[in-house]
DNA sequence: TTTTGAGTTGTTCGA
DNA sequence: GTCGAACAACTCAAA
């Protein structure tokens, strides 16, 4: 065992259980100094929305407590990562710095230049899976190639060796002799200026204390139901453990584990399934990372070439609708609106409005996954990207084109008593259910006694389903042909 | 190399 | 109201 010092560098993987860096950190023996470092310009085309430098802060103080807890700190740099680590590294002398690897592809480039940079100036480097059950290279077909399609791709995992068992927060750390100079967190200018984050403060409770709690409600009372119910935006069915996972506050193999660990003593078909697709949901994640990895350009280029080729429309009046919840479609009004106050949207609601967008107003997906990106509080690169090729249909999914969402019919499937929608959407919440999902179909007499003033207080229709669906699909067709050509 | 089976989440029409 | 078929053709993954 050294005495020498070990630099833990915290990245999106803002806890101290199952934290694998942090582990063989402790393991060396000597004293650790666990560093945050704000580097905003480290993938520029990509810089964290203001939705995610809001958790960001939060989950910060929350794993400065955690530290505190230990007997530690949380040492608060800003710059580049190489050069504060340098000089960390000189100020307590530590030997070696750890971290968990990250796979978004200029993070990762980011990452290897700084541990070429510090083993160049002769310290040791050690990086850990933490991030992901399994890692983008251990997974290949037959041929060695990577998955773009899902099932194989899922299949294929769940013959691996099962996820590593998480291991336990250390019951201490031992402190360095002096630590180095930390900046406060305000200094970072992670909130935002003007306060808008009333209602996200009202919904999440970030860090990883919060995390745990998250997945131990889920577990109790959501796992049960979630085949069925995780469909459903009016009711609480899913786990909402995005944004615990997007920083790292919670690991995949805790919540792998935990999930199993529910099933233990139960007959329970419906825990067994629940359970069962909980798990492919987090085989979800493990697959947009496994793409994004391997597919580093479909941030911002679509998969499929051919699509490159697509006639997006440039209507910013119709994006701007569909940003502000103003399209007169209520449940993708819903989805906007809900986004916009707490950061989030539940998951079917999310392709309801991202097909609305791409198929119904025919905007560049790349628009919207910028917007998701910079409102969502679990923006994440590889999920967002994967999710809105998947919807336009130009992604890893040999996508059948006819896929287009009925926003209308989508909304009596999914929220069929409405609570999601009159939630959301006042100005319409006086409508009875038959005609909720479609105001512009109700009869004079009913608006006017649900006070509904339609291009009044709520918009008409931006566009009619029927007809942008025909147009949709005209336009797939055309892409084909061009591709034959 | 060639063949074969299959692909998260849909919609609409007509019986 | 419910159900099955049609919506085309392509690409992927495995044999």
């Amino acid at each position: 065992m050294s005495n020498a010092a070990t630099i833990v560098w915290f990245r999106n993987d803002l806890r101290v259980a199952d934290n694998s860096a942090l582990a063989a950190a402790r393991q060396r023996g000597g004293p650790i100094v666990p560093v945050f470092i704000h580097a905003p310009h480290q993938a520029d085309e990509w810089e964290p929305g203001g939705a995610g430098r809001w958790w960001l802060h939060h989950s910060l103080v929350a794993l400065a407590e955690q530290l505190e807890a230990l007997g530690s700190r949380l040492v608060l740099r800003a710059g580049e990562p190489l050069k504060e680590l340098g000089a960390i590294a000189q100020q307590t002398r530590a030997a070696a710095v750890c971290w968990n690897r990250r796979y978004e592809p200029e993070l990762r480039a980011g990452d290897a230049r700084v541990e070429a940079g510090l083993r160049e100036a002769g310290l040791e480097v050690l990086t850990f899976k933490a991030g992901v059950l399994f890692e983008p290279v251990e997974i290949a077909t037959r041929d060695g190639r990577p998955y773009q399609v899902f099932t194989p791709f899922w299949k294929r995992c769940l013959e691996e060796p099962e996820p590593e068992t998480p291991t336990p927060a250390p019951s201490s750390l031992p402190a360095p002799a002096r630590w180095p100079a930390s900046r406060p967190l305000s200094a970072l200018k992670l909130l935002p200026r003007v306060d808008w984050a009333g209602g996200l403060r009202e919904t999440w409770l970030p860090g990883e204390p919060g995390a745990a709690r998250q997945l131990e409600r889920f577990l109790e009372q959501g796992a049960a139901g979630y085949d069925n119910d995780r469909d459903r935006p009016d009711l609480t069915g899913t786990s909402r453990l995005s944004p615990h996972l997007h920083f790292g506050e919670i690991s995949p193999r805790t919540v792998w584990h935990a999930a199993k660990d529910r099933l233990r003593g139960s007959r329970s078909r419906r825990l067994q399934a629940g359970v069962t697709s909980f798990l492919r949901e987090l085989g979800w994640r493990e697959f947009g990372h496994h793409l994004l990895h391997h597919f580093p350009h479909t941030t911002d280029a679509p998969l499929r070439e051919q699509f490159a080729a697509f006639p997006w429309s440039d209507d910013e009046d119709a994006l701007a609708a569909w940003q502000r919840g103003a399209t007169g479609y209520p449940i993708v009004d819903a989805g906007m609106r809900e986004l916009w106050t707490t950061g989030w949207m539940h998951n079917r609601v999310r392709m309801v409005v991202a097909s609305f967008l791409v198929k119904d107003l025919l905007v560049d997906w790349r628009h919207g996954a910028r917007w998701f990106w910079d409102t969502l509080v679990d923006a994440d690169l590889a999920n967002n990207t994967l999710g809105w090729q998947w919807t336009a249909g130009c992604g890893a999914d040999a996508a059948p084109f006819f896929r287009i969402f009925n926003p209308v019919s989508q909304g009596e499937r999914f929220d069929p008593q409405g609570a999601y929608v009159r939630k959301w959407v006042p100005e319409v919440a006086g409508l009875p259910d038959r005609w909720l999902h479609k105001p512009w179909e109700a009869p004079a007499d009913v608006l006017r006694d649900a006070e509904v003033e339609l291009g009044g207080g709520y918009p008409q229709p931006l566009v009619d389903h029927a007809e942008a669906r025909d147009r949709a699909l005209t336009i797939f067709e055309s892409l084909k042909t061009a591709k034959a050509r």
